[in-house]
DNA sequence: TTATTTTGTTAGATGACACTAACAATATAC
DNA sequence: GTATATTGTTAGTGTCATCTAACAAAATAA
């Protein structure tokens, strides 16, 4: 069967929000696709008889296999064409999500595993996080947050947790990207903001925000 | 301002439809879409309320200026698309054609800009039809039809006039590519069927139908 | 020139996906 | 343990793009 561009959002959405957070609930999906909750609630009820998602009034939500199976294949379009735009057209990590958005709902299976044998079958997205196989299995590798390490750690840069072109602008500016290593010369009390050193940069600050969002391996 | 999909595909069809025929009416949009007349009647009315389209109850179909304009900038996505599948992803001619018309309606001018200057500006698509620049303008040139040349004419495949699987996998079958350059053997006055030799084929009979769909150059 | 066929419009309905307003259930705070 | 805040549902609307049924205009044939 064929899911609609909008039913594929709200599985994708789900997908994405139960695993940063444990539990959705309407209200989570509502602000997360800026949809009103009334509008939110009809999708359920009509994911639920698709057997695509569990739903009953008032429980959290939850996907079924199928409905995680679709979410994750969608996940898998939207992965490998960011990794095709940046791999092999040239544009900035900065520049893929929004595109992406677009062209992981297009309908043709062929495309997107001639980009998968393109690019050698990536195991990861230009922003670290992994791509899910042909039948939608993904393995989540698990990382520290850097806001999580302490003073005197030596850490990789392995994944960003946001894909905002903003955000990535500012890692841009302060030479950051996937594989910088980074040595963790404060950790400041008042505002959890860190200072690092990498490659040349000296002394670099990171606020909380910013190291929230990054995820390293501890080297 | 942006446009719907279903809009654009609208004005893509006048748009093909006046360039093989002249004139466009509603019963010919409605058999070309698949769609029922009276759903084309009113979408004409929102077109031309839109000021794309030149509207009257029982007229032919035109479309305005910046209706035109509109159109041919869809074709040329559709055209560069088309034309990075078989160039920079190693697709057939004919395995194309339903994957570009789905990515004609991303939003994002850089997207195709890039796949342009990948390509290096191509001002052919893989069916040898000309792709528009930036603003809309496209340069058709004159071809013959292979069907309305004579016995002995020396000539050279320059287009395909039909994109469908089916078709090009004729073309492929024969061996037939654009470029091919064809001796005309003999023409059926019976059938419009026509004999010809080309590279190692030295005697290979093409239907009025495949003839009619050819476009040559005659050297 | 009248009859028939083809083409086109109007009216009314439907499904998908969004909204607001009003009300109800659950969770949290006092 | 009641009051308040948060979360969620129901009911009713609206827009977009589609349909069928019925009728009307234009083109073609007899
Ligand atoms: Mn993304
Ligand atoms: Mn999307
Ligand atoms: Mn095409
Ligand atoms: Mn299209």
């Amino acid at each position: 069967m064929v899911h609609s561009l909008t039913e594929e959002n709200y599985l994708k959405a789900i997908l994405s929000l139960s695993n940063e957070n444990g539990q959705v609930n309407v209200n989570h999906l509502s602000k997360h696709l800026s949809i009103k909750m009334p509008t939110v609630t009809a999708m359920m009820k009509k994911l639920h008889s698709k057997k695509l998602v569990q739903y009953e009034a008032y429980k959290p939500l939850k996907l079924t296999d199928k409905g995680k199976k679709v979410a994750a294949l969608v996940v898998r379009k939207h992965r490998l064409t960011e990794m095709f735009l940046v791999e092999k057209m040239g544009f900035g990590w900065e520049e893929v999500h929004d595109i992406a958005e677009q062209i992981e709902h297009i309908q043709s299976t062929e495309f997107f595993n001639k980009m998968d044998e393109l690019l050698g079958f990536p195991k990861l997205d230009p922003h670290g996080s992994p791509i899910p196989d042909k039948h939608g299995k993904m393995v989540w590798k698990e990382y520290a947050k850097l806001s999580d390490c302490k003073k005197g750690d030596r850490v990789k840069l392995t994944a960003v947790i946001n894909t905002s072109e903003d955000f990535l602008k500012l890692l841009n500016n302060k030479g950051l990207h996937l594989g910088s290593v980074l040595t963790i010369k404060a950790v400041e009390a008042f505002d959890g903001s860190m200072v690092v050193s990498y490659e040349k940069h000296t002394s670099e600050t990171l606020s909380q925000v910013v190291c929230d969002r990054i995820r390293v391996e501890i080297i």
